[in-house]
DNA sequence: GTGACGATTGGACGATACGTCTAAGCTACG
DNA sequence: CGTAGCTTAGACGTATCGTCCAATCGTCAC
């Protein structure tokens, strides 16, 4: 379904799918808008006229090829959410893998949200988003829970958070390319996310060192 | 610092300064480069030759709404962060706070970051995102830490955990227009992250209810 | 072989915005 | 009154978009 929307109008030639792919990059480094059409043609080695043929215009370009990594996500997520284990462990295996996904394509994936909210023709990647990404953490904290591996309340709100620091965290290393080791920052906010950072057990509200904030 | 890079070149006249905030909107319905000089002319009453008097291009323009839009958030964080009481206490209310910041702050918020990655002018900006958002987390975490009511093992991966649980719950609300309240929702991420979402102290890999993924 | 049809592509075109620039008017201050 | 800076309308030149046309080419059916 999101093939038939956010890709070409006519079917794309497996020749042209491939070469299209060489846009990807430029995209990255420009950004939708400040990527010429000319661009394209040049780096992919398809004239203009053949694009627009297939395109309707290089926003379409940018949601077929972003609809194509989140296809690729989406196999990679659900294969690691497949595989044997408790639901904990396959959580802290969908936290690790996501990461080393954006470690990958990091230039994409960073493209992915840049865009998400813009372009029409671009919101059934929104949507894909969730599918590829959301869902199958989900489907991990309610196995969890079942089977003793977790202690889940809010099935969403958890989610969100387990999201939300795989994102955090992998936007920091993008932007600001901060230290290395993805796997490593994966298993420490597993570890957080886990544990959580509430005190101890019972929390005395006692004593207030009151840290003169800023 | 931010001021003189993100805003004009030229002192802005306070008449304009407030005329200018119409832009926002603007931009917030239509994304930078959707929308036109033109329009923020029109919507702010400013004419076209005085906004390229004071401004490079609307890209700057944007980037001083943002900058204002920042500056405001770092006070309203920075003022939560400062009230008395335990770190953990305070954490909960910056995550609170910053919820509610996104409800009412909703399109220019999304654009703070739909922009982030782009136009050179705005990378003042993402340093200013840490700042802002980041560093009250962290040092809340640290209080927390300290006065006993938090336990953090790595005050990075923590703040990663819980600024990401705000961002995609406020990205969910703003994208998705999900179920209303904040509030609630507030409360409920602030749980999982306190609680974590590890199943009994001492985690049984023993039953493993293989649930069919997918 | 020939004709038809779709794919392919170069190049021209009109439209839209951008950002620049000029020149005229206005305000304020000395 | 004169200078300096602010303000603004409008004209320009440039870039890019997306459309369109015409020429070419390959393939397939008859």
């Amino acid at each position: 379904m999101i093939d038939r929307s956010a890709t070409a109008v006519r079917p794309l030639p497996d020749e042209l799918a491939d070469r299209i792919d060489l846009a990807a990059p430029v995209f990255a480094d420009n950004g939708l808008d400040a990527t010429r059409i000319d661009d394209l043609a040049k780096a992919t080695g398809i004239p203009r006229a053949t694009l627009y043929y297939y395109f309707p215009g290089k926003e379409h370009i940018l949601a077929h090829l972003l609809s194509r990594t989140l296809r690729q996500m989406t196999a990679t997520l659900s294969d690691v959410a497949a595989e044997p284990g408790t639901g904990r462990e396959r959580l802290a295996r969908l936290v690790r893998a996501h990461l080393v996904f954006i470690g990958e394509h990091g230039p994409t994936y960073r493209l992915l949200f840049a865009e998400l909210g813009r372009a029409a023709s671009l919101v059934d990647i929104a949507a894909g988003v969730d599918v590829a990404i959301l869902s199958p953490i989900r489907q991990a904290l309610r196995d969890g829970h079942n089977d003793g591996s977790l202690h889940i309340d809010d099935v969403s709100a958890a989610a969100s958070v387990v999201y939300g620091a795989v994102l955090v965290t992998g936007m920091q290393h993008l932007l600001l390319g901060t230290s290395g080791d993805l796997a490593n920052r994966a298993d420490a906010i597993s570890n957080v996310i886990l544990r959580g950072i509430g005190g101890q057990r019972t929390p005395r509200q006692s004593r207030r060192t009151t840290t003169g904030g800023t």
